[in-house]
DNA sequence: AAACGCAATGTTATGTTATAACAATATTGT
DNA sequence: ACAATATTGTTATAACATAACATTGCGTTT
């Protein structure tokens, strides 16, 4: 669940910046790493690298990873309505991907419903083993 | 999923006084709060408080929660062979209800069969308000 | 253009969560 | 008792995140 809130035309400097890291990274960064990448553009305190995380998540176009306290940029492969993310993350390599499942989300829903439990976002990462490892 | 090791017979004197902590709060606790109110039993450091919460998760005593990054007691209704739990956080309140959904686990057994993952645990906390709020 | 409002930025300091490293003590099995 | 293992205690430090406040940029209204 959670609709996301208008993504704007342009992101801003530093918002384009920490996305352009992400983008880039094969896997999950944590937002200090990203302020080391940064630091080469003219950035230099935390805390303008978890605003534009923030702006980010809120645009849906990026991912905070709970377990990982990481971040990852959005694949969505076909994008648009389907808000139920989860992750399935290898504890061996690190690797990350990111699945949207319709029955999932529908799976949910459905439990949130039974309970009265009004659902705004939710958090679904498995952690285990993958295919190549 | 993830199948718990041997649960002890008996907790040892820092499990003992984590678990009574958790036991006894009606919500989520930090590790940090908990060591604040165990300064009274002689704890003085945060290891001693993360050392006992990583038993009492590995024993499936307790339940840490990643979008909070706190603490409870497990709430098990009817205990035993069900591991896949989720988590209902209610914004508004703080209050937690754990949930131990078969269909749910089976979805997610199946999400991780169909890309050949080998799921070890799982986290599901789902972010919304409760019926009371 | 000038004045305003608002979002984004920059900066310093601090708060919160978690682990490393190592020494000492307790517990269990033989 | 002895060895092996788990637990505990302690200090220090690492890693993650936000508070508070001053400043800048930018579009809108007048």
């Amino acid at each position: 669940m959670s609709e996301h809130v208008h993504v704007p035309e342009k992101l801003t400097k530093n918002q384009s910046l920490v996305m352009g890291a992400l983008e880039k990274a094969e896997g999950p960064l944590s937002a200090y790493t990203i302020l080391d990448e940064l630091r080469a553009e003219g950035l230099r305190a935390p805390l303008q690298i978890y605003r534009a995380l923030d702006k980010l998540v809120e645009f849906g176009l990026a991912h905070r990873l709970e377990s990982l306290n990481a971040f990852v940029a959005c694949r969505h492969t076909s994008c648009g309505e389907q808000k139920t993310i989860a992750f399935m993350i290898c504890e061996t390599c690190g690797h990350v991907t990111e699945i949207s499942d319709k029955a999932l989300a529908g799976q949910l829903q459905l439990l949130a419903e039974q309970r009265a439990f009004v659902m705004k976002s939710s958090i679904v990462e498995l952690r285990g083993v993958c295919n190549s490892c």
